[in-house]
DNA sequence: GTTTACATGTAATCCGTTACATGATTGA
DNA sequence: TCAATCATGTAACGGATTACATGTAAAC
């Protein structure tokens, strides 16, 4: 019960699973094919993963079809496991971490479609836009505090790039709320 | 010679340490003052960290002066590690890993202003421009791929957010570029 | 009959986190 | 003397990467 909380990858791989039972080496191709191929998951890590979900009660397995191939195995998503999803995807954004774990971030957001009621997502991109204003003011201070010294321009330029890329996030966050607003949710209601 | 390339975390101590002699107590202060303490390195990592690089020739440390308490020791690059540094720093930009690891150009970004002229800064710059932008067209084909599907507008939102921001990484070399072409190179010349 | 795609797994190694230990000095 | 600051370190543990192993079936 209270063993220690799950990884990242834990909590994405539960997710996309909780969305609908996968075999592990579908949820490598999925990854794999998501934009740009940004995350690739090696055996390594991803077979012991499942088993350890598995093994913690988050997942159960049985064999399933496969391709003309070894058989596969195919997971799914046991009560507790779903219970675990839902108070990972609805946990309150920390501002102290939100700059480090903005994708973390995004990832939540996209699985809370099937989860959440529009105002707590509504909810939800507020709070992680407080987060990041705060994160842009921090860094926007520390440039005014550290002026801009002669042999140190590639470092205020860098601050710069954050400052850029957060508010980007920080736009974006607006931006969502507005378009969530507009159109009407279609949704499995 | 033919060891294991040097960790992230390694190159970066390595060039804070080639930009002036410091010991690991400093370097944590350090990094954990950059802006809203983004990375903050444990003793754990930090201590054995220094040692491997030491250990593997590239750097050197003596004892020094403690401010009223346990002798602290003080590290200095070798030749060895001054080469090592300067090689990571020169490194050509990777299209494939540069959404991934954005940071870690940025942290290269700053140890050129010590060691590299305009022109070659200027020239990473524009490959790191186009590696962003053959990113962002990547993420913009998928999403155009991957039609507007009725239950996925979070997914169409998230794919949104991720070319927003690498889009303002992308306007931001311009950017930088502009900076240092307008303002003459004050630096130690 | 050998390669390719499908599919799951294991073992070595390495690094980071967490938590604790240690040691010296200053100040309450 | 007790706490706080400065400063370096170690031990347990866990998870990721890398590389390799294994197994089935279709295709060439």
């Amino acid at each position: 019960m209270t063993s220690r909380p799950l990884t990242d990858f834990e909590q994405i791989l539960l997710g996309i699973i909780a969305a609908g039972p996968s075999s592990g080496y579908a949820l490598k191709k999925d990854l794999a094919a998501s934009p740009a191929g940004v995350y690739q998951p090696s055996s390594g890590a991803l077979y012991p993963a499942l088993r350890r979900l598995e093994r913690s009660g988050l997942l159960r397995s049985e064999p399933g079809v496969s391709a003309g191939s070894r058989p596969r195995r195919v997971y799914h998503v046991t009560a507790a496991g779903q219970a675990a999803h839902e108070q990972w995807v609805r946990a309150a954004v920390d501002p102290a971490t939100v700059a480090r774990d903005l994708g973390l971030h995004l990832m939540r957001f996209v699985f809370m479609e099937r989860l959440l009621p529009p105002d707590q997502v509504a909810a939800f991109l507020a709070s992680l836009g407080h987060a990041l204003e705060a994160f842009v003011a921090g860094v926007e201070q520390y440039r005014r505090e550290h002026e801009p010294d002669a042999g140190r321009r590639h470092q205020g330029l860098a601050l710069e790039h954050g400052i850029a890329v957060y508010r980007a996030s920080l736009d974006w966050t607006e931006h969502a709320q507005r378009v969530l607003a507009a159109e009407p949710a279609a949704g499995q209601r």
